[in-house]
DNA sequence: TTCTCTGCAAATAATTTGCACCCAT
DNA sequence: ATGGGTGCAAATTATTTGCAGAGAA
C-alpha cells in the first residue's frame, strides 16, 4: 500500500508541523478549512489514522476523550492540565522510569508504557487565584 | 446529595466486587442483568459514575475506547493487553516513580500520574504461538 | 412525603465507513 | 490507467440526558 501526498495530506501536515501543539482531529481540521475550505473532517480522520500508523506522526491515547496528535514521534511523556485538557510535553529521564521493575509481571509481554501526569496548567491556576479574590 | 442504596446499586457493586476484574459499563451490564434482567445500561453508567465520584470504586482512564471501572480504590497501576485489552494491576513501587523528577515541568502542579504498561498477556501470546506453529 | 433513582428512548460526541468520483503516480 | 484518496452522508460506538413514574429514607 503505497502512501500518495495529496494536498490535503499536505496541509495537514503542515499545520500539524506548525503548531507544535498536541491538537485533536476536529482542533486541526478548523486550521485545516483554513487554506482549503472544502476539505472534510473524515478525511482529516483518515489521515490522521494513515500516517500515525505509517509512523510519520504519533497519535496520542490520554485520559479524557479525544485523540491527540503529535508531529514529534520521538517517545516521550506528558503531562495534562485536567482543568482545560491542555497537553505538554514532559522532558523526563524514561530509562529512570523503565528501571522501575514492572518486567516480571502477570506473564506479559511487556511492549513499551507511558507515564501520563495530570495537573492544573499555570493558565488554569491563574484564574482559579482571580476567582478566589473574588468571592 | 444523599446517596441510596437500591437494588440495581448493590448488584451493581457485588458483581464488579466478585469479579475483581476491570470491566467496561457493558461487561458489568451483561453480568448484572442475569440477575436483574429489567436494568438499564442507563442505570449501570449512571451508578458507575456516581460511584466513582463518591471514591465507592474506581474510573480507569487506559487507552483504548472504553472506560473501565475497579473495586479497588487504592491508587495501583495497570498493565493492559494489547490485543484482547485485558487490564490486570501493576504491583510496583510509587515512590520510585514519584521520584522521577518532573515536579518543575512546565509550571503545572502536579496532582497526580498515571503508569500504564502495554504489553501481550499470557493468553495472547498462546494464541500467536499456535498461529505460527501453523504457518 | 420527599427527593433520589430507574427505565426507556432520544440525544450527543467522537470516530468510522460505504460509495461514487477524483487525482497522484 | 490504476488504485489510493476525497467529500458527503449515514453508520457505529460509547456515553449522557430528559422525562415521567417508582421506591428508599
Amino acid at each position: 500500500m503505497q502512501l500518495r501526498m495529496t494536498n490535503q495530506r499536505e496541509i495537514i501536515l503542515r499545520e500539524l508541523k506548525k503548531s507544535r501543539e498536541h491538537l485533536t482531529a476536529d482542533e486541526l481540521y478548523e486550521r485545516v478549512k483554513k487554506s482549503m475550505p472544502r476539505i472534510s473532517l473524515a478525511t482529516v480522520y483518515r489521515n490522521l489514522e494513515i500516517l500515525s500508523e505509517a509512523g510519520i506522526i504519533a497519535k496520542l491515547e490520554m485520559s479524557g476523550r479525544q485523540k491527540r496528535f503529535d508531529y514529534d514521534v520521538r517517545e516521550h511523556d506528558h503531562i495534562y492540565c485536567i482543568k482545560c485538557q491542555r497537553v505538554d510535553n514532559l522532558e523526563l529521564d524514561r530509562d529512570a522510569i523503565r528501571s522501575v521493575n514492572y518486567e516480571s509481571d502477570k506473564g506479559y509481554s511487556i511492549q513499551g508504557y507511558r507515564l501520563e501526569v495530570a495537573g492544573i496548567c499555570p493558565g488554569c491556576q491563574q484564574k482559579l487565584r482571580s476567582k478566589e479574590n473574588m468571592s
